[in-house]
RNA sequence: GUGGCUGUAGCUCAAUGGCGGAGCAUCGCACUGUGGAUGCGAGGGUUGUGGGUUCGACCCCCAUCAGCCACCCCA
Protein backbone atom coordinates (compact mmCIF):
# COMPACT_ATOMS: atom_id res chain seq x y z
CA UNK A 1 0.00 0.00 0.00
CA UNK A 2 2.84 2.66 0.92
CA UNK A 3 4.36 2.09 -2.21
CA UNK A 4 1.90 3.87 -4.27
CA UNK A 5 3.35 6.83 -6.35
CA UNK A 6 0.66 9.38 -5.81
CA UNK A 7 -0.81 11.64 -8.41
CA UNK A 8 0.93 14.69 -9.65
CA UNK A 9 -0.11 17.85 -7.27
CA UNK A 10 -3.56 18.98 -9.02
CA UNK A 11 -4.13 16.17 -11.55
CA UNK A 12 -7.13 13.80 -11.47
CA UNK A 13 -7.46 10.06 -11.68
CA UNK A 14 -10.56 9.61 -14.04
CA UNK A 15 -12.07 6.59 -12.30
CA UNK A 16 -15.09 5.32 -14.87
CA UNK A 17 -17.85 7.76 -12.31
CA UNK A 18 -15.53 10.57 -13.43
CA UNK A 19 -15.27 9.92 -16.89
CA UNK A 20 -18.51 9.15 -17.34
CA UNK A 21 -19.46 12.57 -16.07
CA UNK A 22 -16.11 14.06 -18.40
CA UNK A 23 -17.78 12.60 -21.54
CA UNK A 24 -21.46 14.19 -20.33
CA UNK A 25 -20.12 16.91 -20.21
CA UNK A 26 -18.30 16.47 -23.50
CA UNK A 27 -21.75 15.54 -24.74
CA UNK A 28 -23.20 18.66 -24.40
CA UNK A 29 -20.34 21.01 -25.67
CA UNK A 30 -20.62 19.19 -28.86
CA UNK A 31 -23.98 19.37 -28.99
CA UNK A 32 -24.44 22.67 -28.21
CA UNK A 33 -21.43 23.96 -30.48
CA UNK A 34 -22.74 21.99 -33.28
CA UNK A 35 -26.57 23.08 -32.68
CA UNK A 36 -24.75 26.66 -33.87
CA UNK A 37 -22.74 25.08 -36.57
CA UNK A 38 -19.30 25.64 -34.93
CA UNK A 39 -16.26 22.90 -35.73
CA UNK A 40 -14.43 21.47 -33.63
CA UNK A 41 -10.36 21.76 -33.63
CA UNK A 42 -7.73 21.68 -31.44
CA UNK A 43 -3.98 22.71 -31.05
CA UNK A 44 -0.91 20.96 -29.63
CA UNK A 45 -0.70 20.26 -25.96
CA UNK A 46 3.18 21.35 -26.11
CA UNK A 47 3.98 24.52 -27.02
CA UNK A 48 7.11 26.93 -27.56
CA UNK A 49 7.10 29.45 -24.43
CA UNK A 50 7.57 32.22 -26.85
CA UNK A 51 4.35 31.88 -27.86
CA UNK A 52 3.23 33.08 -25.03
CA UNK A 53 5.32 35.76 -24.09
CA UNK A 54 4.24 39.08 -25.63
CA UNK A 55 0.48 37.70 -25.05
CA UNK A 56 -2.40 37.47 -22.13
CA UNK A 57 -2.00 38.50 -19.08
CA UNK A 58 2.30 38.42 -18.27
CA UNK A 59 1.35 36.13 -14.81
CA UNK A 60 -0.26 33.31 -16.76
CA UNK A 61 3.06 32.10 -18.42
CA UNK A 62 5.83 33.67 -15.84
CA UNK A 63 4.05 31.96 -12.67
CA UNK A 64 1.37 29.82 -13.77
CA UNK A 65 2.77 27.72 -16.56
CA UNK A 66 4.68 24.52 -16.85
CA UNK A 67 8.10 25.38 -18.57
CA UNK A 68 10.70 22.47 -18.89
CA UNK A 69 13.57 22.13 -21.37
CA UNK A 70 13.28 19.60 -23.69
CA UNK A 71 16.65 17.45 -24.41
CA UNK A 72 17.68 19.77 -27.15
CA UNK A 73 17.32 22.77 -24.51
CA UNK A 74 14.20 24.35 -25.82
CA UNK A 75 11.81 25.72 -23.25
CA UNK A 76 8.69 23.69 -23.55
CA UNK A 77 5.44 24.78 -22.44
CA UNK A 78 2.16 22.85 -21.38
CA UNK A 79 -0.81 24.80 -22.88
CA UNK A 80 -1.46 26.99 -19.97
CA UNK A 81 -4.77 28.28 -22.74
CA UNK A 82 -5.66 27.63 -26.07
CA UNK A 83 -5.89 31.56 -27.69
CA UNK A 84 -2.22 31.62 -28.99
CA UNK A 85 -2.90 28.74 -30.16
CA UNK A 86 -6.04 29.72 -31.75
CA UNK A 87 -4.15 33.12 -33.06
CA UNK A 88 -1.29 30.91 -34.84
CA UNK A 89 -3.65 28.83 -36.30
CA UNK A 90 -5.86 31.05 -37.69
CA UNK A 91 -2.78 33.22 -38.75
CA UNK A 92 -1.27 30.83 -40.70
CA UNK A 93 -4.03 30.29 -42.82
CA UNK A 94 -5.52 33.40 -42.48
CA UNK A 95 -5.96 34.02 -46.09
CA UNK A 96 -7.35 30.67 -47.42
CA UNK A 97 -10.13 30.33 -44.08
CA UNK A 98 -13.45 31.40 -44.85
CA UNK A 99 -14.88 33.62 -42.18
CA UNK A 100 -16.63 33.99 -40.14
CA UNK A 101 -14.84 31.34 -38.74
CA UNK A 102 -17.18 29.28 -36.40
CA UNK A 103 -14.29 27.00 -34.26
CA UNK A 104 -14.81 25.38 -30.66
CA UNK A 105 -12.53 22.47 -28.84
CA UNK A 106 -12.34 20.71 -25.37
CA UNK A 107 -9.11 19.66 -24.21
CA UNK A 108 -6.46 19.53 -21.15
CA UNK A 109 -4.53 22.46 -20.26
CA UNK A 110 -2.09 23.16 -17.38
CA UNK A 111 -1.31 25.64 -14.57
CA UNK A 112 0.59 25.33 -11.88
CA UNK A 113 -1.60 26.86 -9.07
CA UNK A 114 -2.65 26.11 -5.81
CA UNK A 115 -4.96 23.18 -5.99
CA UNK A 116 -8.58 23.61 -4.24
CA UNK A 117 -11.80 23.04 -4.59
CA UNK A 118 -13.32 23.86 -8.33
CA UNK A 119 -9.27 24.48 -9.38
CA UNK A 120 -6.55 22.03 -10.39
CA UNK A 121 -3.42 22.29 -12.04
CA UNK A 122 -4.63 19.88 -14.94
CA UNK A 123 -8.16 20.53 -16.59
CA UNK A 124 -10.16 20.45 -18.88
CA UNK A 125 -11.53 23.76 -21.14
CA UNK A 126 -13.90 23.99 -23.56
CA UNK A 127 -13.36 26.97 -25.60
CA UNK A 128 -15.35 28.26 -28.36
CA UNK A 129 -14.71 31.63 -30.71
CA UNK A 130 -16.64 33.19 -33.46
CA UNK A 131 -13.67 34.92 -35.74
CA UNK A 132 -13.68 38.20 -38.04
CA UNK A 133 -16.73 39.52 -37.57
CA UNK A 134 -17.50 42.38 -35.14
CA UNK A 135 -21.02 42.51 -34.53
CA UNK A 136 -23.27 43.05 -31.75
CA UNK A 137 -24.89 40.08 -33.40
CA UNK A 138 -21.72 37.94 -32.80
CA UNK A 139 -21.44 38.81 -29.03
CA UNK A 140 -25.27 37.89 -28.89
CA UNK A 141 -24.38 34.31 -30.69
CA UNK A 142 -21.43 33.65 -28.14
CA UNK A 143 -23.45 34.89 -24.93
CA UNK A 144 -26.60 32.59 -26.38
CA UNK A 145 -24.44 29.53 -26.50
CA UNK A 146 -23.65 29.96 -22.53
CA UNK A 147 -27.18 30.11 -21.78
CA UNK A 148 -28.57 27.20 -24.56
CA UNK A 149 -25.64 25.13 -22.30
CA UNK A 150 -27.03 26.00 -18.98
CA UNK A 151 -30.31 25.13 -20.20
CA UNK A 152 -29.19 21.66 -21.78
CA UNK A 153 -27.07 20.61 -18.61
CA UNK A 154 -30.28 21.87 -16.47
CA UNK A 155 -29.14 24.89 -14.82
CA UNK A 156 -32.24 27.72 -14.86
CA UNK A 157 -31.90 31.01 -14.67
CA UNK A 158 -32.84 31.21 -10.88
CA UNK A 159 -28.96 29.32 -10.51
CA UNK A 160 -26.49 30.77 -13.23
CA UNK A 161 -26.33 34.10 -14.64
CA UNK A 162 -23.90 34.88 -17.69
CA UNK A 163 -23.27 38.63 -16.34
CA UNK A 164 -22.34 41.54 -19.45
CA UNK A 165 -20.73 44.80 -19.59
CA UNK A 166 -19.49 46.64 -22.02
CA UNK A 167 -15.50 48.10 -22.04
CA UNK A 168 -16.30 50.28 -24.15
CA UNK A 169 -19.44 51.52 -22.54
CA UNK A 170 -16.87 51.89 -19.51
CA UNK A 171 -14.58 53.83 -21.31
CA UNK A 172 -17.25 56.28 -22.45
CA UNK A 173 -18.42 56.65 -18.60
CA UNK A 174 -14.55 56.82 -17.54
CA UNK A 175 -14.65 59.99 -20.07
CA UNK A 176 -17.91 61.47 -18.26
CA UNK A 177 -16.28 61.09 -14.87
CA UNK A 178 -13.20 63.05 -15.55
CA UNK A 179 -10.98 60.13 -15.69
CA UNK A 180 -8.19 60.73 -17.43
CA UNK A 181 -6.91 58.11 -20.14
CA UNK A 182 -3.72 56.93 -17.99
CA UNK A 183 -6.51 55.98 -15.18
CA UNK A 184 -8.22 54.04 -17.43
CA UNK A 185 -6.67 51.10 -16.86
CA UNK A 186 -6.38 50.80 -13.10
CA UNK A 187 -10.13 52.03 -12.99
CA UNK A 188 -11.26 48.98 -14.52
CA UNK A 189 -8.95 47.21 -12.30
CA UNK A 190 -10.74 49.06 -9.46
CA UNK A 191 -14.08 47.95 -10.21
CA UNK A 192 -12.62 44.33 -10.58
CA UNK A 193 -11.54 45.06 -7.01
CA UNK A 194 -14.84 46.50 -5.99
CA UNK A 195 -16.56 42.97 -4.13
CA UNK A 196 -13.24 42.16 -2.95
CA UNK A 197 -13.05 44.66 -0.71
CA UNK A 198 -14.52 46.62 2.13
CA UNK A 199 -15.83 50.43 0.83
CA UNK A 200 -13.11 51.66 3.32
CA UNK A 201 -10.30 49.84 1.79
CA UNK A 202 -11.41 50.50 -1.51
CA UNK A 203 -11.70 53.69 -0.99
CA UNK A 204 -8.31 54.26 0.26
CA UNK A 205 -6.68 51.89 -2.76
CA UNK A 206 -8.27 54.24 -5.06
CA UNK A 207 -7.23 57.14 -3.04
CA UNK A 208 -3.55 56.00 -3.30
CA UNK A 209 -3.96 55.13 -7.37
CA UNK A 210 -4.28 58.52 -7.79
CA UNK A 211 -8.55 58.83 -8.18
CA UNK A 212 -10.27 61.91 -7.04
CA UNK A 213 -13.07 61.73 -4.70
CA UNK A 214 -15.38 63.03 -7.29
CA UNK A 215 -14.36 60.27 -9.66
CA UNK A 216 -14.29 57.72 -7.60
CA UNK A 217 -18.20 58.75 -6.39
CA UNK A 218 -18.69 58.69 -9.99
CA UNK A 219 -17.41 54.98 -10.28
CA UNK A 220 -19.29 53.74 -7.31
CA UNK A 221 -22.65 55.51 -8.59
CA UNK A 222 -21.58 53.83 -11.87
CA UNK A 223 -21.43 50.12 -10.11
CA UNK A 224 -24.96 50.42 -8.78
CA UNK A 225 -26.24 51.92 -11.61
CA UNK A 226 -28.12 48.30 -13.54
CA UNK A 227 -29.57 51.03 -16.23
CA UNK A 228 -26.36 52.23 -17.82
CA UNK A 229 -26.33 49.75 -20.63
CA UNK A 230 -29.43 51.51 -22.18
CA UNK A 231 -26.49 54.18 -23.29
CA UNK A 232 -24.76 51.76 -25.04
CA UNK A 233 -25.45 51.14 -29.02
CA UNK A 234 -24.61 47.90 -28.84
CA UNK A 235 -25.47 46.03 -25.74
CA UNK A 236 -28.79 47.38 -26.42
CA UNK A 237 -28.66 45.60 -29.36
CA UNK A 238 -27.07 42.41 -28.11
CA UNK A 239 -30.29 42.49 -24.96
CA UNK A 240 -32.47 42.75 -28.37
CA UNK A 241 -30.98 39.81 -30.13
CA UNK A 242 -30.63 37.64 -27.15
CA UNK A 243 -34.57 38.53 -26.39
CA UNK A 244 -35.57 37.32 -29.89
CA UNK A 245 -33.66 33.89 -29.27
CA UNK A 246 -35.02 33.16 -25.99
CA UNK A 247 -32.08 33.27 -23.82
CA UNK A 248 -32.57 36.71 -22.07
CA UNK A 249 -33.30 35.03 -19.35
CA UNK A 250 -30.01 33.93 -18.47
CA UNK A 251 -28.26 37.35 -18.94
CA UNK A 252 -28.31 40.37 -17.19
CA UNK A 253 -26.29 43.52 -17.29
CA UNK A 254 -23.86 43.96 -14.41
CA UNK A 255 -21.04 46.90 -14.59
CA UNK A 256 -19.28 45.25 -11.70
CA UNK A 257 -18.07 42.81 -14.85
CA UNK A 258 -14.82 44.04 -16.51
CA UNK A 259 -12.42 40.81 -16.81
CA UNK A 260 -8.89 40.76 -16.21
CA UNK A 261 -6.96 40.31 -19.59
CA UNK A 262 -6.13 42.90 -21.76
CA UNK A 263 -7.15 42.29 -25.01
CA UNK A 264 -10.67 42.59 -24.34
CA UNK A 265 -11.78 45.41 -26.18
CA UNK A 266 -15.40 45.70 -25.88
CA UNK A 267 -18.46 43.21 -24.75
CA UNK A 268 -17.43 40.83 -21.79
CA UNK A 269 -19.27 38.15 -20.00
CA UNK A 270 -18.72 36.22 -17.36
CA UNK A 271 -21.60 32.94 -15.89
CA UNK A 272 -21.89 32.78 -12.39
CA UNK A 273 -23.49 30.93 -9.76
CA UNK A 274 -25.98 33.52 -8.49
CA UNK A 275 -27.05 32.21 -5.51
CA UNK A 276 -23.76 32.81 -3.37
CA UNK A 277 -21.96 34.97 -5.51
CA UNK A 278 -19.94 32.52 -6.51
CA UNK A 279 -16.39 32.19 -8.73
CA UNK A 280 -17.07 32.84 -12.54
CA UNK A 281 -18.00 28.82 -14.56
CA UNK A 282 -17.08 30.69 -17.48
CA UNK A 283 -15.88 33.97 -18.85
CA UNK A 284 -15.72 35.70 -22.23
CA UNK A 285 -15.68 38.26 -24.64
CA UNK A 286 -14.82 40.53 -27.54
CA UNK A 287 -11.48 40.78 -28.79
CA UNK A 288 -10.61 43.44 -31.51
CA UNK A 289 -7.28 42.12 -32.44
CA UNK A 290 -6.60 38.26 -32.09
CA UNK A 291 -3.54 37.65 -34.52
CA UNK A 292 -1.46 40.27 -34.46
CA UNK A 293 0.73 39.06 -31.52
CA UNK A 294 1.58 36.41 -34.18
CA UNK A 295 2.21 37.96 -36.99
CA UNK A 296 -1.05 38.15 -38.95
CA UNK A 297 -3.69 41.05 -39.87
CA UNK A 298 -6.17 42.85 -37.83
CA UNK A 299 -8.93 39.89 -37.21
CA UNK A 300 -11.91 40.71 -34.26
CA UNK A 301 -13.76 38.24 -32.73
CA UNK A 302 -15.49 36.88 -29.75
CA UNK A 303 -15.45 33.86 -28.00
CA UNK A 304 -15.16 32.33 -23.81
CA UNK A 305 -14.12 29.15 -22.39
CA UNK A 306 -15.23 27.42 -19.50
CA UNK A 307 -13.21 25.08 -16.92
CA UNK A 308 -14.34 21.56 -16.18
CA UNK A 309 -14.08 22.10 -12.62
CA UNK A 310 -16.07 24.88 -11.75
CA UNK A 311 -19.27 23.24 -14.04
CA UNK A 312 -18.91 20.09 -11.82
CA UNK A 313 -18.97 21.96 -8.46
CA UNK A 314 -22.07 23.96 -9.09
CA UNK A 315 -23.66 20.87 -10.81
CA UNK A 316 -23.44 19.09 -8.44
CA UNK A 317 -25.16 21.54 -6.10
CA UNK A 318 -27.78 21.69 -7.71
CA UNK A 319 -28.09 17.54 -8.24
CA UNK A 320 -27.47 17.94 -11.83
CA UNK A 321 -24.70 15.46 -12.54
CA UNK A 322 -25.49 12.44 -14.57
CA UNK A 323 -26.07 8.84 -12.11
CA UNK A 324 -22.78 6.88 -11.90
CA UNK A 325 -22.19 4.91 -14.98
CA UNK A 326 -21.82 1.32 -14.27
CA UNK A 327 -21.82 -1.51 -16.71
CA UNK A 328 -22.42 -0.33 -20.16
CA UNK A 329 -23.81 -4.06 -20.59
CA UNK A 330 -27.28 -5.24 -20.06
CA UNK A 331 -26.97 -8.67 -19.95
CA UNK A 332 -24.53 -11.33 -18.10
CA UNK A 333 -24.08 -14.86 -19.49
CA UNK A 334 -23.37 -17.25 -16.90
CA UNK A 335 -21.14 -20.36 -17.42
CA UNK A 336 -22.39 -23.48 -16.13
CA UNK A 337 -19.31 -25.18 -15.95
CA UNK A 338 -15.70 -25.57 -17.44
CA UNK A 339 -17.28 -28.27 -20.34
CA UNK A 340 -19.99 -26.34 -21.29
CA UNK A 341 -17.74 -22.39 -21.30
CA UNK A 342 -17.91 -22.97 -25.24
CA UNK A 343 -21.34 -22.62 -25.24
CA UNK A 344 -21.76 -19.21 -23.16
CA UNK A 345 -18.78 -17.75 -25.48
CA UNK A 346 -20.98 -18.63 -28.60
CA UNK A 347 -24.42 -17.45 -26.83
CA UNK A 348 -22.58 -14.01 -25.77
CA UNK A 349 -21.12 -13.57 -29.47
CA UNK A 350 -24.62 -14.36 -30.96
CA UNK A 351 -25.71 -11.10 -28.84
CA UNK A 352 -23.38 -8.89 -29.35
CA UNK A 353 -23.49 -9.79 -33.02
CA UNK A 354 -27.17 -8.33 -32.25
CA UNK A 355 -26.03 -5.51 -31.38
CA UNK A 356 -26.20 -6.20 -27.47
CA UNK A 357 -23.80 -5.22 -24.42
CA UNK A 358 -22.69 -8.69 -23.63
CA UNK A 359 -20.64 -9.49 -20.36
CA UNK A 360 -19.31 -13.08 -20.00
CA UNK A 361 -18.39 -14.67 -16.29
CA UNK A 362 -14.85 -15.13 -17.16
CA UNK A 363 -14.71 -18.20 -14.54
CA UNK A 364 -17.11 -21.71 -14.28
CA UNK A 365 -17.52 -20.34 -10.35
CA UNK A 366 -20.86 -21.35 -8.67
CA UNK A 367 -24.11 -19.89 -10.09
CA UNK A 368 -25.58 -18.01 -6.97
CA UNK A 369 -21.60 -16.22 -7.31
CA UNK A 370 -22.24 -15.45 -10.73
CA UNK A 371 -25.36 -13.99 -9.99
CA UNK A 372 -24.44 -12.28 -7.47
CA UNK A 373 -22.09 -10.42 -9.71
CA UNK A 374 -24.39 -9.79 -11.86
CA UNK A 375 -26.65 -8.10 -9.62
CA UNK A 376 -24.20 -6.03 -8.49
CA UNK A 377 -22.85 -4.90 -11.76
CA UNK A 378 -26.42 -3.74 -12.17
CA UNK A 379 -26.72 -5.99 -15.90
CA UNK A 380 -30.77 -6.52 -16.14
CA UNK A 381 -30.63 -9.78 -18.04
CA UNK A 382 -28.37 -13.29 -16.83
CA UNK A 383 -28.35 -16.24 -19.07
CA UNK A 384 -27.72 -19.51 -17.58
CA UNK A 385 -26.75 -22.14 -20.46
CA UNK A 386 -27.15 -25.93 -18.94
CA UNK A 387 -27.01 -29.12 -19.84
CA UNK A 388 -30.99 -28.63 -20.43
CA UNK A 389 -30.68 -25.42 -22.37
CA UNK A 390 -28.04 -27.08 -24.55
CA UNK A 391 -29.87 -30.10 -25.02
CA UNK A 392 -33.32 -28.94 -25.66
CA UNK A 393 -31.43 -25.64 -27.88
CA UNK A 394 -32.54 -23.63 -25.46
CA UNK A 395 -31.12 -20.51 -23.06
CA UNK A 396 -33.02 -19.24 -19.80
CA UNK A 397 -32.98 -15.46 -19.35
CA UNK A 398 -33.67 -14.32 -16.32
CA UNK A 399 -34.81 -10.55 -15.69
CA UNK A 400 -33.50 -9.37 -12.33
CA UNK A 401 -35.41 -5.95 -12.20
CA UNK A 402 -38.39 -7.95 -12.99
CA UNK A 403 -37.47 -11.27 -11.34
CA UNK A 404 -38.82 -13.25 -13.63
CA UNK A 405 -37.28 -16.12 -15.68
CA UNK A 406 -38.22 -17.75 -19.01
CA UNK A 407 -36.47 -20.19 -21.08
CA UNK A 408 -36.11 -19.42 -24.57
CA UNK A 409 -34.94 -20.77 -28.04
CA UNK A 410 -31.53 -19.79 -28.54
CA UNK A 411 -32.03 -18.01 -31.88
CA UNK A 412 -35.17 -16.12 -30.80
CA UNK A 413 -33.04 -14.50 -26.88
CA UNK A 414 -31.49 -11.52 -28.85
CA UNK A 415 -35.37 -10.48 -30.21
CA UNK A 416 -36.59 -11.64 -26.34
CA UNK A 417 -34.45 -9.48 -24.93
CA UNK A 418 -34.51 -6.50 -27.23
CA UNK A 419 -38.34 -6.78 -27.34
CA UNK A 420 -38.02 -6.73 -22.68
CA UNK A 421 -35.66 -3.60 -23.32
CA UNK A 422 -37.89 -1.57 -25.29
CA UNK A 423 -40.99 -2.17 -23.35
C1' G B 1 3.16 32.90 -3.98
C1' U B 2 0.60 34.33 1.35
C1' G B 3 -2.42 32.79 5.65
C1' G B 4 -5.48 29.06 8.09
C1' C B 5 -7.91 24.05 8.97
C1' U B 6 -7.51 18.72 8.38
C1' G B 7 -4.78 13.83 7.53
C1' U B 8 -6.47 6.91 11.82
C1' A B 9 -9.00 0.12 7.76
C1' G B 10 -11.51 0.55 0.85
C1' C B 11 -15.40 4.61 2.81
C1' U B 12 -17.48 7.58 7.13
C1' C B 13 -15.61 8.36 11.81
C1' A B 14 -14.14 6.96 17.38
C1' A B 15 -9.97 6.28 20.85
C1' U B 16 -7.53 11.78 29.07
C1' G B 17 0.04 10.93 26.67
C1' G B 18 -1.05 4.27 28.77
C1' C B 19 -3.79 -2.88 24.97
C1' G B 20 -5.65 1.30 17.97
C1' G B 21 -11.95 0.33 17.70
C1' A B 22 -17.11 0.74 15.40
C1' G B 23 -20.55 1.15 11.29
C1' C B 24 -20.70 0.47 6.14
C1' A B 25 -18.05 -2.13 2.28
C1' U B 26 -15.15 -6.73 0.98
C1' C B 27 -14.47 -12.10 1.43
C1' G B 28 -16.16 -16.99 3.44
C1' C B 29 -20.06 -20.19 5.40
C1' A B 30 -25.39 -21.35 6.25
C1' C B 31 -26.83 -21.97 0.28
C1' U B 32 -23.41 -27.84 -5.54
C1' G B 33 -29.24 -24.91 -11.46
C1' U B 34 -30.40 -18.79 -9.65
C1' G B 35 -29.16 -12.10 -7.12
C1' G B 36 -30.82 -8.41 -3.22
C1' A B 37 -32.57 -10.24 2.95
C1' U B 38 -30.87 -12.47 7.59
C1' G B 39 -27.36 -14.88 10.82
C1' C B 40 -22.40 -16.43 12.01
C1' G B 41 -17.33 -15.81 10.95
C1' A B 42 -12.78 -13.85 8.59
C1' G B 43 -9.33 -10.63 6.38
C1' G B 44 -7.82 -5.75 6.28
C1' G B 45 -3.40 -0.52 9.90
C1' U B 46 4.48 1.17 9.90
C1' U B 47 -2.34 6.15 12.74
C1' G B 48 0.14 10.54 5.39
C1' U B 49 5.80 10.63 5.62
C1' G B 50 10.47 11.83 8.36
C1' G B 51 12.54 13.54 12.77
C1' G B 52 12.13 15.19 18.04
C1' U B 53 10.19 15.34 23.35
C1' U B 54 8.76 11.27 26.80
C1' C B 55 9.44 5.41 30.80
C1' G B 56 5.61 5.44 27.00
C1' A B 57 3.07 9.36 21.17
C1' C B 58 -2.80 8.56 16.87
C1' C B 59 -2.48 12.43 20.77
C1' C B 60 2.71 17.22 22.27
C1' C B 61 6.79 19.85 19.09
C1' C B 62 9.45 20.58 14.22
C1' A B 63 9.79 19.56 9.12
C1' U B 64 7.62 17.60 4.80
C1' C B 65 3.71 15.80 1.52
C1' A B 66 -1.44 15.83 0.35
C1' G B 67 -6.55 17.58 0.66
C1' C B 68 -9.75 21.57 1.91
C1' C B 69 -10.77 27.00 2.95
C1' A B 70 -9.63 32.27 2.39
C1' C B 71 -6.36 35.54 -0.45
C1' C B 72 -3.67 36.33 -5.27
C1' C B 73 -5.15 35.24 -10.08
C1' C B 74 -8.39 33.13 -13.10
C1' A B 75 -11.52 28.84 -15.75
Amino acid sequence: MKTIVSTVKGARDFYPQQMAIRNWLYHHITRVSRSYGYEEYDGPFLEKIELYAAKSGEELVKEQAFVFPDRGGELITLRPELTPSLARMVAQKQGELLYPLRWWSFGPFWRYEKPQKGRSREFFQWNIDLIGVDSPEADAELIAICADFFRAVGLAPDQVQVFVNDRQLMDAEFDRLGIPAELKKKALHLIDRREKMSPEAWKAYAAEEGFSDNMLAGLAELLEDKQTWKQSPRLTRVFEILKAAGAVDYVAYEPRIVRGLEYYTGVVFEAKEITKEGRSILGGGHYGNLVSDVGGDPLPGVGFAMGDMMIQVVLEKFGLLPAAGGTPAEILVTVFDESLSPESARLAADLRGAGLNVVTYPDAQKLPRQFKFADKIGVRFVLVVGPDEVMAGTATVKDLSERTQETVAREKVAEYIKTRLAG
